[in-house]
DNA sequence: GGGTCATGTCAGCGATCGTATACAATCCAA
DNA sequence: TTGGATTGTATACGATCGCTGACATGACCC
């Protein structure tokens, strides 16, 4: 029994698209059961960083997913590195879901 | 060393705000380092649904809380209960964050 | 080739998010 | 009690969400 982290978003994302694969169900059957779009479940599991923390959690548990903490003795000597993480990795998959550029067809100076 | 399930955005919040006194941090001082406002940080640890996966994910982090799921051998086996979960305990969370009511001031028959 | 299914993508639209700012409650120490 | 720190709320505003509906692609089978 592997224990599996949920970090990111794209984390998030690929767990749900393998657990709804697990299970034999499409992106619309998954919909339907947590009361979403297709087009919510498609996004969602390529890593949308906005996507609502209710639906997502609702996604998960509707897979058989349950995700868990470990709370150690209750300490401050329970935070470790935490250097507020890759800025790079989050700013990279933040730069996938910037909205469209319709106008300034010019990139200025 | 327990094992805090997060099944909803209520225990979520419930988490951050434990692990935010541990580190004996104000919402203040969580919101700087993740990144986000004061008002945000105060939302989200009452249980708002619809907050945003990546910035909950970013918390959680700042926190040292590592999010999981367990991932069994991969058979369809594993999804045991989950009949929707409870749908009144869904709804009654999601209608604490109803938008305001300003107009309407009638009842209607 | 023609048909079906699952997936990826686009556009437009109302609803909601997250923010800044301000002010009212609480709490705790002195 | 007084004062400061922390937390809870309210408003308005731009940005984004999630939705509908449509269309394109790719895989697969006939």
């Amino acid at each position: 029994m592997t224990q599996l982290l949920l970090r990111t978003p794209a984390d998030v994302g690929a767990l749900i698209r393998d657990r709804r694969r697990v299970l034999k169900l499409d992106q619309a059957d998954l919909a339907r059961m947590i009361g979403v779009s297709r087009l919510w479940v498609n996004q969602v599991e390529k890593g949308k960083p906005g996507a609502s923390l209710g639906l997502v959690l609702r996604a998960l548990d509707a897979l058989g997913a349950r995700p868990m903490v470990d709370v150690g003795a209750g300490d401050a000597s329970s935070v470790p590195p935490v250097v507020t993480a890759d800025i790079d990795a989050i700013m990279a998959a933040a730069r996938k879901w910037e909205p469209k550029r319709r106008d300034l067809p010019d990139g200025g100076t």
